[in-house]
DNA sequence: TATTGTTATACTCTATAACTATA
DNA sequence: TATAGTTATAGAGTATAACAATA
């Protein structure tokens, strides 16, 4: 094995600083990582249920509750029960969420780019490569390797 | 700008999985992920304070004591008042402590491996000279970028 | 007066279980 | 009875402030 630091040593001190570098960008959204992902998650199709949508971004249903309360007051998403099953609320992006969405996240995009751009652009090019495989796999199957 | 998504959509969830595969291997040792931390900052050099063995794992000062005495009481690491200032204590790895270190540190490794073992040659090698050259940068350099 | 380590306290986040309303 | 959403509670993790010893 080649000599190196061990993985989870650098991505954690990395992830962690990521998180504080785009919680100012946040902010001026008056959007909490939650929410921010909230919108995320809603950008591409509509979800028949908010279990689903605490699932799909690695956070308990019980939590995401009060984010989109905050979202829906703020007119950000929709969130009208299943006319086909009353239990479940469809949540989707407003236009308004939407806007808001774009805005933070080419503010993060922006403070994301002048950090790649430290790195050689055949080493940017793996990191994000092997950034995406890896984002792609199951949790299991990272947990379980 | 090429179309991606959001660097820490990705690397949150993914350090997060690293993170939960790592524990078990831990727990064999009976070490939490503050205790392996403190193990491999100790590593090459003895550090002639707590509070800057807690900043460069970035913990608080206050964090990391019950660590200490853990890991003091096993014999893991030597924790003695600097003759010259004996407001401070010397730290270091005890025999006994690097055994344990580079046992725990074996199985993290063969996980790890096991996980690379999914990217191509090429993506591997500029994802590990990528995350080195960010994981060096100082914290505030990624927050101010 | 400032610094090191420590303890005590409060605060945030998260996980679990219990409740309601629908099915 | 099972499920979606909600609420309440407790637990872990973290941050802040106050304290004792030493400089």
């Amino acid at each position: 094995m080649t000599d190196r630091p061990d993985l989870a040593a650098m991505i954690v001190p990395l992830s962690r600083a990521l998180v504080d570098a785009e919680l100012p960008v946040l902010r001026e959204h008056d959007l909490s990582m939650w929410a921010y992902s909230v919108l995320l998650a809603l950008d591409e199709r509509p979800l028949r249920t908010q279990a689903a949508l605490a699932e799909s971004i690695g956070a308990d249903k019980t939590r995401i509750i009060g984010v989109l309360d905050d979202l829906q007051r703020r007119g950000l998403i929709d969130r009208t029960p299943d006319p086909a099953d009353r239990r479940a609320r469809v949540l989707s992006l407003t236009a308004e969420g939407r806007r808001v969405r774009d805005s933070a996240q080419t503010g993060i995009r922006h403070k994301e780019e002048r950090l790649l751009a430290r790195l050689s652009v055949e080493d940017r090019r793996g990191f994000l490569r092997a950034l995406r495989a890896l984002a792609a796999l199951p949790h299991e199957e990272i947990t379980n390797a």
